[in-house]
DNA sequence: GGCCAAATGAAATCGAATTTCACTTTCAAT
DNA sequence: ATTGAAAGTGAAATTCGATTTCATTTGGCC
């Protein structure tokens, strides 16, 4: 690690070290906020903003990316080996993976028709999870708060 | 269109004409303040909030729908019959719209396998066009400017 | 015409993201 | 080990789009 930022320019410091080790841990799809809690749990000294350009820091390095919703909140996720969709319930904002590597090999060729250098690939399914169906079913009976 | 309105409820109001036109008659993918510019310069008197309002009851009657493409503004397209994804321009900003009829039908069956319940289906693929790869060639080397 | 809920516009507020700034720390070169 | 320049830190301030508030006006049904 210490490794990785050295040989792109940046040092590696206490707070970084926690917190690259705490977005490690923490499982998928944290937001800076997710991560400043968790952070903060083991050294309240550590400000708002460190965690912020340490989130962004870890993009830099290619370790994570932004992950946007449209929820309002940006998330951060590890970048894995096999790319990967999401599923984003609407109500509890639970995020599910699930494997694109099919969906990839139709996107790649509508890409190139167009002549686009492609930076990045998404694909979201939107709706309600198996869970807050069931929930919803005895309470009321509209499914979505708003 | 008063009559859309009126079956659901809304009233309908000069602002409301007028915005509801500039934005049939916009190009697809306009944000609020795409929309205000253009509505201001047919009535000045137009507030910025009537325009977000009337945006927001355009996607509640079911004409649009929210764009978000994590660029930190919302954007408002039409609702078209065939679902499509996105082309999107990291330089220029530009949306492009591709078919993803043949892409549905491999996310449909994965929401199942998840027993999610579909409220919308997502697709984009970011990058550089070709129009800024070209001007990127005559002047700098980098590509992206951050 | 008259009512009254809905709509309007300006300004205020919200909240996440980002920047500023004074101070501290890292680390490569002594 | 020492040290100085560059990078990092934390608290607070700022930014900026989205959203709400509130006093006033208006649409459309009686």
């Amino acid at each position: 690690m210490r490794e990785l930022l050295r040989t792109k320019g940046y040092k590696m410091t206490p707070q970084r070290e926690l917190i690259f080790r705490a977005f490690l841990e923490a499982g998928e799809h944290v937001s800076v906020e997710d991560l400043y809690q968790r952070v903060r749990e083991i050294d309240s000294s550590i400000g708002y903003s460190t965690v912020w350009r340490s989130l962004k820091l870890i993009c830099t390095v290619g370790l994570a990316k932004e992950v946007n919703l449209g929820d309002g909140v940006t998330r951060y996720e590890r970048i894995t080996l096999q790319p990967h969709g999401h599923l984003y319930c609407l109500q509890c904002k639970t995020l599910t993976e699930f494997e694109m590597a099919n969906i990839v090999s139709l996107l790649e060729p509508i890409a190139r028709t167009y002549r686009f250098q492609v930076e990045g690939l998404k694909c979201e399914i939107h709706g309600l999870c198996e869970e807050c169906r069931k929930r919803n079913q005895n309470t009321d009976s509209t499914g979505l708060t708003h």
